[in-house]
DNA sequence: CAAGTACTTTGATAACTGTAAAACTACTTG
DNA sequence: CAAGTAGTTTTACAGTTATCAAAGTACTTG
């Protein structure tokens, strides 16, 4: 299968935007920013409970953020857990970003 | 005075939702990297042309982007300028970035 | 095996999006 | 003032999206 964005080649616009644009709603903020304080995996109902939507809706969101190459799942028995994909976040976000960005 | 983001308070989760959401566009990626790209104001037309859109589409990617607070115009006679907004650019990306995301 | 659990998929719907084309405003130049 | 330029708005439309509800799948437990 072909890979998806894997912080060695530098993603095209394109696939950027699809990243942004996965982002760019308030539930998968909340997702995403859930997985991202997680040093272990998260189960798809604890995301839904902490997140606040239904599984079937949490499913659906999940969708895009796999499409875009965000989010890993792993299935075991019935329960899945998810994985942020950091270093597919980095790469959008660093494409962007200022040289010194954490300036203040 | 200052409605929109501005870096000096952390936007809610819905503010950068609408910013990522914003960027979620291969156009809008690449108006975002030309106007990153310069020091000094760029106007429409140097926009539309190097993006390679008409001026009535840029105008309708430029409502997105300036409802976002990520971009601002400044009109003199019959040509407007567009200015990035940094901070807000860089208050998004930051929200979601890696505490040492320069890593490789 | 029946019931429950944890998703996943499908269907429906209302709202939104990107794009093109055309019309419109307002400034500038001859 | 007429023509051209720069930008904006409007209209139209096909395609997409977020959400809910309901049905389906597959694993687990009693």
């Amino acid at each position: 299968m072909s890979n998806r964005l894997n912080a060695e080649i530098a993603p095209s616009v394109e696939e950027r935007a699809l990243v942004f644009k996965a982002i760019g709603d308030p539930t998968r903020v909340r997702i995403i920013e859930l997985l991202r304080a997680q040093s272990l995996e998260i189960t798809g109902t604890e995301i839904a409970e902490n997140v606040g939507v239904s599984l079937a809706l949490l499913c659906h969101h999940s969708s895009v953020l796999v499409e875009a190459g965000l989010v890993t799942k792993r299935k075991e028995g019935q329960t899945s857990y998810w994985m942020l994909n950091r270093d597919a976040l980095a790469a959008a976000l660093g494409s962007l970003a200022e040289p010194g960005s954490s300036a203040h």
